[in-house]
DNA sequence: AGAAGTTCGTTGACGTGTCATCTACATCCA
DNA sequence: TGGATGTAGATGACACGTCAACGAACTTCT
């Protein structure tokens, strides 16, 4: 127990909070992984990147801003793209007006892949997290949520959007 | 768009909720372990494992009974154990009463590794999470925790002890 | 134009997590 | 006693994430 000075200790509710919120994330992202891995042999990863390529206009997007939106490290989203296009669920295409660009492109059957998951896995997240919380504790996730984001990611304020 | 009719989608509301956690979480975790890391060279891994075993009586822990603790997979903990034990910062015994069984025990230089790292990695998690939330928020995160864990984990109400 | 710096994306190495499988031992029960 | 069943732990194959390094193309500035 040689604890320098400064440290302030967790005390008995703020250690049982954090046990407690680790165990939580771990039990739960376990929980959808398995579902979805078992409904769609899909990884949490893989739909992640279909949601995005999705939601994007004509179902394509450079890498760079999949990355930026996703908040990925540009290797870990290149390394995940070389395993989606591997199985058919994406394409990469040259980028015309800067060569050095690469377009994603959502295929026909990662299109499929993603509205067979989706159902699903939208049920999933409500049988084992919004169903179990009330509307105030909705409302505090949303503050707890915006409180810590606003401090790690100084410049961008909003946790689901970045544009300027 | 052909939505299955029994699926009830997440609103607004819930849709921002989820988005936000989940990109709280890997934010709030790349940076632990970034600091982490750079502080100790040490993973979120190696120091779960180093804070149980030193709260072990002894420093010494059956394997299996490290994994439950942990909720860990057997053979992630193996795994695991095996990295912490090639730097040195635990070893394996053999269990006297059970040969099957090993003992897991903390070396001195895994003692002083963690003992290093706490202070550290304690105000880290006071920066980035506890000072940022207020007492309320502490309790309906308690609150949250203890719903999502309790449904999912049917025999082990409390998030931090199962022992029975 | 051209050197310097930046950005986009890929790659390889390495640590990590999961799954399936294997072994050795323990336990239980006929 | 001895076979069925269960449990402790290790292992190999593979998916995943991070880091550092790289090539190639773009930008900027003189």
């Amino acid at each position: 127990m040689t604890k320098p000075p400064t440290v302030r200790w967790l005390d008995d509710r703020e250690q049982a909070a954090w046990r407690g919120y680790l165990h939580m994330h771990s039990l739960l992202m376990a929980q959808l992984n398995r579902n979805m891995l078992a409904g769609s042999s899909m990884s949490e990863s893989d739909y992640a990147v279909l949601v995005s390529l999705s939601e994007a206009p004509d179902s394509r997007m450079r890498a760079f801003e999949l990355a930026r939106r996703m908040v990925w490290e540009k290797s870990r989203l290149s390394h995940q793209l070389t395993r989606m296009e591997r199985r058919g669920l994406i394409k990469r295409e040259n980028c015309p007006s800067d060569a050095r660009g690469a377009f994603v492109v959502l295929t026909a059957s990662g299109r499929a892949a993603i509205e067979a998951a989706a159902p699903l896995h939208v049920n999933d997240v409500r049988r084992h997290f919004f169903d179990l919380l009330t509307s105030d504790q909705l409302d505090s996730l949303a503050g707890i949520v915006d409180a810590i984001v606003s401090h790690i990611e100084p410049s961008c304020p909003s946790a689901t959007e970045c544009e300027p």
